[in-house]
DNA sequence: CAATTTTCCGAAAACGTTTCCGTAACTAAT
DNA sequence: ATTAGTTACGGAAACGTTTTCGGAAAATTG
């Protein structure tokens, strides 16, 4: 049974399909009568207007693209949550595209979003990416408005949702100091990526105020790839076994300090303190319980979706003053304790 | 800046609106020379058809629908990882809505979905369904075909994606009972899901082939809350302190009963032995490490996805014999040990 | 060279909706 | 009774593609 259309509508109640079109979007000069008699017309044969139709005619796809690395992380899925919701209590659809975090996904992904398909586009970036960033510029040429969220792209005239990366470096560094640790190694991902230097600048600030030089052999960057990270952190802490202290700025490179320091026998965090970007929800649970920079990724999502609306609805462009950054949490648990605690 | 249409390159090229469709799409009567000029002219301008205009001509949408009940679960971060995967490869594009384990939610979509926005849809269903599943009949009503995964509707007559639920469960409650248990708690969800439903029944074939009674006292639904959880578990445990074992259906459970034991002071496996169905690949880093029933999530979205296209791209029917069922997989860790071990 | 086929392209219809414009019937005002 | 204004609807264009049909020009054949 193919579904029904406006026509037959139209056909079966003897009035013309604009009237039956405007009825039904319940136009000023279409009588109750009509209306009533329409609807209960429509409701009766299931009538759900072709989406693509009306798009076309309309130039509003009531659809937004979501273009992420991954979904398989608790930070990006709880983004989704509050992205999805704001969505659909404003009657939008929401694509899904995964880069991988590679970068020619994400271009390819842009061009194809750049043809109408959505009306606006939330952008997390990919951590391997070029700082050719032009295929973003697209979107812009064609009016397409743009919200970025946490991986932001500086160099776009965009809104953006972001967190105190600065401040969260800082504290989560600080708070190692604290715990006595000094020779504390810097787990991090692309370094083109502005979080990612924001929270080292952090990080570095806070050994300065300490009167702690940096060392460049404590940094790591993450392969996307576990068991090569895993390889990577054992081989730096057995390189530098004056290491007490492990600042991740991502979930995974804790993961896989976690295991790193299980297969080589170190304590934490007797031996060495860790201390973690992550959205686990479960990180106490862990053994032992992971201190964190919890992000609120779900209102991250929530408020990045309705700067990009007020741009959809009222038909305004955006400007990067829409901006917003949110405040992250510090959740002290065992993974830093200063003496070796019940996990 | 509009985007460019045919009209604006074929004026360029004084060539017909057609003609540049058809060198566009490669057809055989447009001479190479033709072609070239038009491709060379419409890469420079950017040139991306409009998606709504193609949809509505050749009522095919590029779309597949995703309908899960949540994204910030780790099973279902990864099937959307399959399917995504079988998506991009087959040039479609993917939309996502979120149940939130509402029925209600899920019939609107669905309804939603039915209007031709999609060419096929992905579904696993809502806990608290209801037993009316008339708003899935819909789809196939308007031809659209429906692939299940994991929480599927036996009533409907479509191919389904599962795991071997019974045997896990069998499986799952054997290992305890090997281990020592004696008395089995069964936490699951709604039990109106086949798959809940199957476990269980693996659970009880388990218990009666070890000649134990079932007990009704210890079954126990998850509220969809977690402090509710808890609160539940913790009673359930503080009523039957004999309760030594417990075989959570579903993660959230289990993560539950983490929290309900330190909370009792209940040692993890010495007092009470636990094991769950998970997709936690930290489940390892646990305090205790979690025994696991590992589903093939990432699998079992793909193949979803691709029994799906068998049917969207040679435009047949699917049928009930398509469906598939994928492997679990038994993982022991410490939280089942049968005398106290390092986590 | 005439007849036939092949090559290449244009005109126009179609998809289903929304919206602009026109108008008939009716009401109200002069 | 004529005009002006309102109400309620129909006709048709428009959105940007794809596709069917047809046809002129070029190439091939006898």
């Amino acid at each position: 049974m193919k579904s029904v259309n406006l026509k037959q509508l139209a056909q079966e109640l003897s009035l013309s399909v604009s009237t039956v079109s405007r009825a039904l979007n319940d136009r000023y000069d279409i009588s109750q009568a009509t209306k009533d008699r329409v609807r209960a017309l429509a409701n009766q044969l299931d009538y759900e207007p072709n989406p693509y139709a009306s798009s076309l005619r309309q130039n509003k796809s009531k659809t937004i693209g979501v273009i992420i690395p991954e979904v398989a992380n608790h930070f990006f899925s709880l983004a989704i949550n509050g992205i999805e919701e704001v969505a659909r209590s404003n009657g939008y659809h929401v694509l899904i595209y995964l880069t991988h975090e590679e970068y020619q996904r994400e271009v390819s992904m842009v061009r194809l979003l750049a043809s109408g398909r959505v009306d606006g586009v939330l952008v997390s970036v990919a951590n391997n990416a070029d700082s050719d960033f032009s295929h973003l510029d697209l979107l812009g040429e064609r009016n397409i408005p743009v919200v970025f969220f946490d991986r932001v792209c500086e160099g776009v005239a965009a809104p953006k949702v972001t967190t105190d990366d600065y401040d969260s470096g800082y504290r989560a560094t600080r708070h190692l100091l604290d715990q006595g640790s000094r020779v504390i190694a810097h787990l991090t991902i692309a370094e083109s990526l502005s979080i990612s230097q924001r929270r080292m600048q952090g990080y570095l600030a806070a050994l300065a105020a300490s009167g702690i030089a940096f060392d460049p052999e404590l940094l790591l960057r993450s392969q996307n790839d576990k068991v090569q990270d895993v390889k990577a952190i054992q081989d730096l802490l057995a390189q530098r076994p004056d290491i007490d202290g492990i600042f991740a700025t991502v979930e995974s490179m804790a993961m896989s300090s976690y295991e790193a320091c299980r297969n080589l026998g170190r304590d934490i965090p007797a031996d060495v303190k860790i201390i973690s970007f992550s959205n686990l929800e479960i990180a106490a649970l862990l053994a032992p319980a992971l201190t964190t920079i919890t992000q609120p990724a779900y209102n991250i999502g929530r408020e990045a979706a309705r700067i990009l609306f007020q741009s959809i609805i009222k038909n305004r462009p955006l400007s990067v003053a829409q901006s917003q950054e949110l405040k992250s949490e510090l959740v002290i648990r065992a993974s830093t304790a200063s003496r070796s605690a019940p996990g």
